[in-house]
DNA sequence: TATGAATGAGAGTTCATTCAT
DNA sequence: TATGAATGAACTCTCATTCAT
């Protein structure tokens, strides 16, 4: 289970959510990913979800509670969760080559990515306006790709597949390049041929973390 | 002369603005950055700009204009502008090495966009609510890109220095990595030490752009 | 009986109220004191009488309802009630001397306000913002001292222990200062020592009360 | 100057207040008083202050505000103002009869109530759901009274005009009988004629606090 | 009968914008 | 031109009341 809103369902199941509350959340996904969370009206959100505009705040306290609802899975469980189960599976497979390994990981990440744009499209913005929220998640993933990532980069990197560069960095080249591929679907809504940008992503990733015969 | 902010003060001073006007726009553009477009009231930025709210209001007509008068340079001539200077520099330089030419890019950029952090902390969350502005500026971008820096890396990909793929292809690459290292300084105004990151960059897409030996 | 609650009860009773919707009211009651009708929610109500908010509706049909089936004993019946009740055990005793008579008296009253004080609190508030009701409490007890009292005080009056003024300027002192003994615990939940505050109050209405030796 | 409005007014005027936040001010005065704090909308106030509810917000941050800066002056500086002058003026003449001084007292403070009616019918209701509020108002009470009217009290105690009680006492009594007679008016906007009751007040209370002939 | 989720009118408050000075 | 008091539409949020279960 790669996709955040499978995880954010999941989430949401687990505490007793009544359709409409659903519905609200599923309309503030929406509308906080198509015009931003200040121009988003609870008065749309209880539009588009089909309730009344005092039913968004029986679960909900305030319109920041909802934003919260969206985005705490991100920061606190899902992202980690995601990486785990992603990481779990790559470890039994330690044989593949780092080439395989790599594609693997690009699209499993490049589809994650796409999953989630609209979650992608709301967290973005209140990273910049969000000193706390930004450090959090920052620190989130930096502990989580040391501790799970660098041991599985120093198994590559003691077969001679992978540069021997700190993990951060090496991650740093992945990710980027991977959100590269991922900003016109994010940014415009436009379709992304995942495994053509998934060849071409691993093409170039390969050729920048492989030594150079000398190394 | 690279910096957005330079450009956009001489576009300023191109009109007949007065100090007051242009406190306001020096205060808006800080207070965009920080708190965002909609967080920020035309009160802030009046108290900011020390005047008083009805001034803000005599050179631009709505707050949303002046919005429009930081981001505009950028849609339309700023970025470009910038890179026609860039390029004219460069192409009187087609001798000097792929490598070489990568880390003066590198690092030009990489200033560029450090020294417009706040533009750029306005501009992403206005990309991703405004599907027009969006489509406006990679037009623009592409365009460019298309026209002025396809011969350049023609020219490296004839010396056999540059791998044969097209023009946009290598941007991307070129442009997400550094974008990667401006990240930190971006989003939580942290540090960056722009020769490291820099030499770092370019070492990575020195290896991911040249040609196999075989190709 | 010279607890209003008591006769509250009373009348509860008559009605087939359930325990719940007794609940309601004993909850009503002490939030109406405490927080003021204005600041006191039917969900403050429903929790605490342990039952479900619509459960509030099922007796009453407004939140209004619930402030009338508390005030109404007090402008209705209930004071005349007690009144008669007292008035009629004081009649026996026609033959006691007036001081005594009015420590008696003192007493009662006294003990009655510091037993509802409760509804004191709600009903006060309620009186300067509705006329209507303040005219018809006013008029109740204006009638009920005006036939039972002023006999009584004629009594006195012609054993020339009472001075000779109208019943109502006599009420008048009596009421203010029982009252004036009330009001720290009515206002503040302060203790009173009712035999020491009667002793005091006595003391003082006798002086003023009793005839001059020249009169 | 014994009129509460007054030096309310004159609180006002050594603010900048402009015409319509006076015009604000005096419509709150008044929609409280007839209505209740909580029933009165910032809506009311705007209606007949005839302004727009915007303005009713740019002096007083909040309706809360608006109470407070009725309120405030009966509990920080004007009743002790209003005390010190009265007590002042009396100071001067310490050589009037107990009776003559108590005349001029009670009617003092009568027309003291009458004057300020609305804000009583404020006062009292928050006063009964506040108890922070009432503290601070019975501290100041008290300490005004006790430092100031003890020795004034002890004076007429000295001559043998005035019985040998505690200054809270008698203080008690001037207090409730007084305001038994603005009840009507306070609760009912019925007129009082202030020079009857003047003289029926002080003839009572005379009475009640001569020394008898054998103390 | 009792429940509590749902309702929606209306409350307090904010803020971009206007305009008399 | 610059001011800032004034505006009022629109926002977030509350809460008395209803009704399907």
């Amino acid at each position: 289970m790669h996709n955040l809103q499978e995880l954010f369902d999941a989430n949401l199941a687990s505490q007793p959510l009544s359709d409409k509350q659903q519905a609200v959340l599923q309309a503030s996904l929406t509308l906080f990913a198509d015009q931003g969370f200040d121009r988003t009206t609870t008065k749309d959100i209880a539009q588009l979800a089909q309730v009344a505009e005092g039913t968004v705040y029986k679960q909900f306290k305030t319109k920041q509670d909802i934003l919260n609802a969206i985005l705490a899975p991100f920061a606190q469980d899902v992202i980690p969760q995601a990486a785990n189960e992603f990481l779990g599976s790559l470890r039994d497979q330690k044989s593949l080559p780092f080439a395989d390994f790599l594609r693997l990981a690009v699209k499993d990440r490049m589809t994650y990515a796409l999953d989630n744009r609209r979650q992608i499209r709301i967290l973005v913005p209140e990273l910049l306006h969000n000193a706390d929220l930004a450090k959090q998640l920052l620190a989130g993933v930096q502990e989580n790709l040391t501790n799970q990532l660098a041991p599985l980069f120093g198994h590559y990197q003691t077969t001679g597949e992978l540069v021997a560069w700190p993990a951060t960095r090496i991650m740093r080249y992945i990710f980027s390049i991977v959100i590269s591929y991922g900003v016109p679907a994010i940014m415009l809504g436009q379709p992304v041929d995942v495994d053509a940008a998934t060849n071409e992503a691993t093409e170039f990733l390969v050729r920048g973390l492989q030594p150079k015969k000398e190394e």
